[in-house]
DNA sequence: GCGGTAATTATACACTTGAATAATTAATAC
DNA sequence: GTATTAATTATTCAAGTGTATAATTACCGC
């Protein structure tokens, strides 16, 4: 009864490290960076724990990496459908509300994820940076398409007030969000956006909803 | 040189079980709940180990009860402000929002501590249903309030639309509070609560600022 | 076919973890 | 004072942790 050994196919160091990435994701959205091992992550992707080291050099830079990789993929899966949209301020901030507030952007994963990664986030200088970035940007954004379609139109708004309408806005589709992430069966489909919509709109003094 | 044991006094059961509740919320918000060790516990209570074991039959039963004693203490100062009030509703709601969204209850520990916990409620069931509790509650309560405040004025809101300014208007408390503690110098005293206040009553329709 | 080499597995190590148990000792009653 | 006892410390244990290094082996060019 000779231990056989392992047998195994090579692969792109892309897509070894992407599998790696994705099996750190789920990890650390069910159990935390700290739950999130080496061995289990090796698991997960179906390759032995000696292999992460060959591709990060330490647990630590794997964790920066899928942050990364998550954080990228969020900001792309939040802003894509607004930057296809050709029309209004006021569409293009329709826009961005719901895509905010529908799945695959909410999603109870997501909501793991970010807890998971908070403290590290709050301790690594780097992880910080990647997160602030993505924070500011989506907070500009929210406020160059809040000023537009309220200059659209012909609504008046110091830059203090703008300054305050994204802070409400940012807060309120960030709470949705959290909800929606947190009880999933609560809402019915599409419930998250309308309730977004109409609650920027009355923020704002500019009705979104169709 | 011999080494000499460890001196101690003897201190009620509550006390000790107090030190090391606060211990443990102290390094969950720090680390996360494994980050939180039995060891680490210990030290920051300054007591050995062994002791830990004495009180709780697990880890697992000291991090349930810091959560308990955790949850029970924000709702407590969340809410104590707007019992003591005895006037209007607009007062009342008032009075809960601000409340809501300055210190104590705004925190960076606060987040902090929601991030360590949320896997463990999510997988634990005692932990799952004093988090619900505890959230319903104040959704409920900040329902009612509105409800209130909108007869008084004589607005007229059907239940479904009331359920709605409820959950916008927590998720923006939610989303706020989460702001606040996250990034707590972006924000001067006051701020939160001044567009809390401003942002609700748009939402609702009716203005809560003096 | 056949080396060469980098991708992959296997093994080892020092340290941490939660839990269990044994040994002490501070406070209390008498 | 002395006995009692429960609070507290000390020690032990098996399992799990990240990292380091050695041993294989799948694939590529020839």
């Amino acid at each position: 009864m000779s231990e056989e050994r392992r047998k195994f196919t090579r692969e792109g160091a892309e897509q070894r490290k992407l599998a790696l990435i994705q099996a750190t994701l789920e990890l650390v959205a069910e159990k935390g960076v700290r739950g999130a091992t080496v061995r289990g992550i090796a698991e997960r992707a179906d390759v032995t724990q000696g292999l992460i080291r060959h591709y990060f050099s330490s647990k630590e830079e794997l964790i920066s990496a899928a942050y990364d990789h998550h954080m990228t993929q969020m900001s792309d899966l939040t802003f894509a459908p607004a930057t296809m949209d050709p029309g209004s301020a006021r569409d293009r901030l329709r826009v961005l509300v719901h895509s905010s507030l529908t799945p695959p952007v909410v999603d109870p994963r997501s909501i793991a994820l970010w807890a998971g990664f908070l403290n590290k986030v709050q301790h690594d200088a780097g992880m910080k940076a990647t997160h602030e970035k993505t924070y500011l940007d989506f907070r500009d954004r929210l406020e160059r398409l809040i000023r537009e379609a309220l200059e659209e139109a012909g609504i008046a708004a110091s830059p203090a007030r703008l300054n305050q309408f994204a802070t409400a806005c940012n807060a309120l589709i960030d709470g949705l969000w959290m909800e929606g992430g947190a009880l999933p069966e609560a809402f019915a489909p599409g419930e998250l956006s309308r309730i977004g919509l109409e609650s920027v709109g009355a923020i704002i003094g500019l009705p979104l909803e169709p």
